[in-house]
DNA sequence: GGTAATTTGTCCGTATGTATT
DNA sequence: CAATACATACGGACAAATTAC
């Protein structure tokens, strides 16, 4: 059976550093990287894994239903314990630009302002932005349309905390996107940035500017960024109708 | 204690039906979504549960941590658990530390073919692919399901070489993703890889499955996979319905 | 401020069920 | 059918966080 060495120390967990299966976890995370189970193969046994680290299977069981949800290995039973993922992968290049470029806006295109108003966070505003409800926000509303063609391709909402307003231009249509006024004008740099993409809808008030039919389609592009405080200063939530814009990544292997 | 009106019994799991932890978890589930315990509320302690379903803490923890998967309680040591929604937010969200991360599929589901059938490239596919048209494809369609709560989050259209398919395993629900058994079986990897996401539709068959209004919103996701000879072998064409799904990416300074 | 009680977190050992080979 | 490997389940023990007094 599991056996140990000595039979006493049923005593308790005697924390000798991390918890007991995060290391276990973290170790078998470190060999599927370094290749000692490569993509395919199999995990040693539950049992096995028990007497190498000196665990009772509870807590190799434990560790290896953390792996499983990070998606590297998958637990059939009859077969075992296989590894079907090693994260770093054969190291995928990005051929166009950095990571960074999707906190960025699409270049060749210029933002209309259709209207700046202040607002109180409500309940679904505060949830949205991470903030306290009925804190003030300066909301910028505009549409921004491809420079060659005018096509307006997104329906754009800003929300900006209002002692940054100031100095900023919400107006221009030529002007520099907001973060880079942000960092420029006061000198906040973001910390913390989160890019979510999601499906959605066109509402019946975009759907006039954007000239498609309300209640269609859309891909919604939500960026939030937050300062040293961990505070979101800067959120926006773009509305992209169906067939205007898409995201594009290539891969090059090495 | 516990205690167990008869002592006998531990003979088994003894299924009367489901997987008991299920069973548990999908009666709390109820509860919260009929109100029994309300948002902001402690359920009933862990040894509480025990005595009213009669079943061991171990069985009880089963329950309540998938639950908080779910997002539904949040567990919190000297103070209970807590109802944080009432309701399952039908969507998953996959987060991406790297945009490598856009080739690999969501941990935690499982896909669940429909249908497999081989086509000729029509003139739409033939440019969808990349390829000639007329040349011949297998057609693999899918559903993926949250494997927590069996929601459906996506259709899956694969289209895949023919030489390729006789060794892999296109129904299994819990098989690896297409690419990684590509990998394993013939050896091929992606020299070349991209990924387009945008916004589209939902077409009246998949509407079926996804149990969702067809025409609605959905967030399309397209992953083409090259070989060395530069030509197409696997693309990847995921439909995902509006708020079933979302795509997060988090940045960190330094 | 300290202590006791409560509640979840971790871990052990054991037993049996179920799927695969 | 038998062996193997994972899945489910029991019951007990102690640790750690939080709250109430």
């Amino acid at each position: 059976m599991i056996k140990s060495t000595e039979k006493v120390r049923p005593k308790a967990a005697s924390r000798k550093g991390p918890i007991l299966y995060t290391r276990i976890e973290q170790e078998l995370r470190e060999e599927i990287e370094r290749g000692v189970h490569p993509l395919g193969d199999r995990l040693p046994g539950e049992h096995a894994l028990c007497s190498r680290f000196g665990v009772s299977r509870f807590t190799v069981r434990q560790a290896i239903r953390r792996l499983g949800e990070e998606g590297l290995i998958e637990a059939r039973p009859g077969v075992g314990t296989v590894v079907i993922a090693t994260r770093k992968r054969d190291s995928f290049v990005q051929t166009l630009n950095s990571v960074e470029e999707l906190l960025q806006y699409p270049a060749g295109t210029v933002r209309e302002a259709i209207e700046v108003r202040q607002v109180l966070a409500t309940p679904d505003l505060a949830e949205f932005l991470h903030c306290s409800v009925a804190s003030r926000w300066t909301w910028l509303r505009a549409l921004r349309r491809l420079q060659s063609t005018q096509i307006p391709i997104s329906w754009l909402d800003a929300y900006v905390l209002p002692e940054l307003v100031d100095a900023l231009d919400l107006e221009s249509s030529a002007g520099a996107p907001l973060l880079r006024q942000i960092e420029e004008v006061h000198g906040w740099h973001a910390v913390e940035s989160s890019v979510a993409i999601m499906a959605g809808r066109i509402s019946s008030e975009q759907a006039e500017h954007l000239l498609v039919e309300a209640g269609s389609a859309a891909l919604i592009i939500v960026r939030r960024y937050r300062g040293q405080d961990g505070e979101t200063y800067l959120a926006t939530h773009s509305t992209h109708p169906e067939g205007r814009f898409s995201l594009n990544f290539e891969f090059e292997k090495r």
